[in-house]
DNA sequence: CAGATTCGCTACACTATGCGTAGCAATACA
DNA sequence: TGTATTGCTACGCATAGTGTAGCGAATCTG
C-alpha cells in the first residue's frame, strides 16, 4: 500500500489540478496534523514523547502523520527525536495567530453559557 | 444522535480539557473544513455552489461541515447561501498568508522534480 | 394551472481513516 | 543476564467520508 501524501501538483482533496494551498488543506486537514506541528513547536520531542503531548493518538496515526509531514518537508529527525524543518517552523509562525483567536473564540462559549455541562475545572488556557 | 461539535471546555482531539487551540484545530482538522471557509473567502455561496466549488465534496459531508461551522459561528446563512461570520472573516484573514506560503512550498517539489515525497531511508535515531 | 428546473438536504451502501491494545526488535543500562 | 525504554507494526473494531439516488419545497415556464 504506497502511503497517500498530498503534494502539490497532483490530485488532492479540493483540487483535481493539485493547487498548492488544497494540497496544505488536504495535508493539515487530517486528524493530529496540526496537533504534531503545533507540539514541536519549541522543541524537539520523541516519538512516545509526542504521543504524550497529543493525548489519546494511536500510534498508527502518529506514525501516519509523521511520515507524512517529513516528506511534505515540514518535520526532521535528529539525535533528539523529531522537530521543525526550517519550512515547518516558517508554517507554525504563520499558525501561531490561531493561538490568540482560539481564545478569543473561546470566550464566545463561556459568554453565552452554551452548553458546558460535566466540564472539568481547568486552568486559565496556558500557551503552549 | 448529537452531532459531534469540537467546543473549548469540552474534550477535543487533542485536549481532554478542551484547550481551545486544540478545539479549534479539532475543528478545522476535519476533512474539507478549511477548503469551505477558503471558497467563502469572498463571496456568499449557495449549497450547490459549494459543491461545486469544492471538487468532489459529498453532500452529507458539507452539510456536516456546514453545521459544525455554523454552531461554532465562522459561517451563516442570509438569501444569497452561506458566507463567512465577521468572526469567520476574522479566522480567514488568519489563513490567507498560508496561500502565499503554500506556493513557496510547492516550488520546493517542482525544484526537485516532484519525487520529494520518497522519503529518506533513516536519520541518527534518538538513543533512549 | 401543469410541467420543468433548481434548491437544500437526506438515505443508504460501500470504503477509507482512525482507535485501542498488544507486542516486537533494537538499544541502553544494571 | 535481566529490565526498561525506544520507535514502530499488527490487528480487530469503530467512526468518518464517498458516491449515487432521490425527496420535498420553491421558483420559473408555458
Amino acid at each position: 500500500m504506497p502511503i497517500d501524501i498530498p503534494t502539490p501538483g497532483q490530485p488532492v482533496r479540493g483540487s483535481s489540478t493539485g493547487k498548492p494551498i488544497m494540497a496544505l488543506f488536504d495535508l493539515l486537514g487530517r486528524s493530529w496534523a496540526l496537533g504534531v506541528i503545533w507540539q514541536l513547536s519549541d522543541r524537539a520531542l520523541t516519538f512516545r514523547q509526542l504521543q504524550t503531548a497529543c493525548e489519546g493518538v494511536s500510534p498508527t496515526v502518529l506514525n501516519k502523520r509523521l511520515k507524512e509531514l517529513t516528506a511534505s518537508g515540514f518535520v526532521v529527525r535528529n539525535d533528539q527525536g523529531y522537530l521543525l524543518s526550517p519550512s515547518g517552523a516558517q508554517l507554525l509562525a504563520l499558525l501561531r495567530p490561531l493561538g490568540h483567536y482560539s481564545e478569543d473564540w473561546a470566550e464566545t462559549f463561556t459568554q453565552t453559557g452554551e452548553s458546558l455541562a460535566g466540564h472539568s475545572p481547568d486552568a486559565p488556557r496556558p500557551g503552549p
